[in-house]
DNA sequence: TGCGACTGACCGACCGGTCGGTCGGTGATC
DNA sequence: GATCACCGACCGACCGGTCGGTCAGTCGCA
């Protein structure tokens, strides 16, 4: 049948795109063989080249998977979070915790790309793009709930992802903390740079200040 | 004279260094070529070797003279600061316009590492560790001062750091807007993130801080 | 028997590093 | 001041291991 095949066919990409995915976090993409993935997929390079038409677009399949089950989990618990803030922070904790929780992944998807040469770079972009603007869009939720300051949520965006991404550089490479360690100090300071409320005030009953 | 010749010698590395820098950061370490190298000294292959063991000692050579340059001028900015949170911005300003002139630099202390492999980790993160040392003993003193909230300090450097190096990599990898041009406002996030001075207070009547 | 999935021996470009050799300068000796 | 031994800096052809990618062939299922 042509739907049992067709079904065996994803499986054993997806088996590979297993396998390779810890390939390339131990190793980097450089210094991982082809044949060790194939090794660990009890398959020959042949029949891995014949699933991926290379290496480099092998690596990039590895990388999409995992930022599409990332994001796809950060969205998730932001959307059940009960206040646009409280979404973000939900969103940014995912991630960390994703992370923290497997430093393969942690690895692969913060630093291992960048051993692939500039090849590398619009992939890289494309991902943190991503991851940023599932960030944005709950900042800028707040902003409308007036929940935080008038700012470029862009930026904003951008620095929390940044803080995410130097703790956890930092927890894998100087074995700091435990990135889900430093998470709610992680996130106090973080919502602290949008102007987020503080427990002390009650920020809700501002009223808006519109800036030129 | 073995007074000339040791100029000589030095003079000869430096010029080899700079070559690397620009082969380096155009390449990544990876597809960066010795023979490149090289050609860009109009020097042999063999030459370079007398100077230098490996290319990979070479690398790290490149590398930590730019660090102490870039940690040198952030000091120098911070010292001349007027009160401890001023020093703290100025330090990343400083290290914003830096990396904001030169393209090269920025790639290289940014990204291009990582294409080495794992061999980079160490070196990565001792670098790092300078710079956000270079923002935490400000922060510190900010804190003694009373002009910051009371937070891990060791931590929202990271933070910053982070920040900073992501809103480089946007702009070298998604053609972002250049870092000096989001700088005031990537300030006023950060120094929000430590409950720094608020607008409407006015931290500026201080008496100046003679540094050492 | 046709075809999709897979095998694994083999290819060959690539590049860091080596090494025998060259050469201009230096300083001791007469 | 001419000769010569010596040395550090540099040259560049060459080596040899590595690894992504190929392809002729095999297998089993419909």
């Amino acid at each position: 049948m042509s739907e049992s095949s067709a079904r065996q066919r994803i499986q054993t990409r997806e088996r590979i795109l297993e396998a390779a995915e810890l390939v390339f976090a131990d190793n980097g993409y450089h210094d991982a063989l082809v044949d060790e993935i194939g090794k660990r997929t009890s398959m020959s390079k042949g029949g891995l080249y014949f699933h991926f038409p290379s290496k480099e677009e092998l690596f990039f399949a590895v990388m999409d998977r995992l930022a599409n089950k990332l994001v796809r989990r950060a969205e998730k618990d932001a959307a059940n979070a009960d206040s646009p803030i409280a979404a973000a922070e939900a969103a940014l904790g995912a991630v960390v915790s994703a992370l923290s929780k497997r430093k393969r992944l942690a690895r692969l998807l913060v630093t291992q790309g960048y051993s692939m040469g500039n090849a590398f770079e619009s992939k890289r972009a494309e991902i943190f793009d991503r991851f940023a603007s599932v960030i944005r869009r709950q900042l800028d939720d707040a902003q409308k709930a007036g929940q935080i300051d008038e700012l470029d949520t862009g930026l904003a965006s951008r620095v929390w992802l940044g803080a995410v991404n130097e703790i956890v550089v930092h927890w894998l490479f100087s074995g700091g903390p435990s990135p889900s360690e430093s998470a709610p100090e992680l996130k106090k300071l973080l919502v602290a740079s949008v102007g987020g409320n503080r427990p002390e005030s009650k920020p809700v009953s501002e009223p808006e200040v519109v800036p030129a």
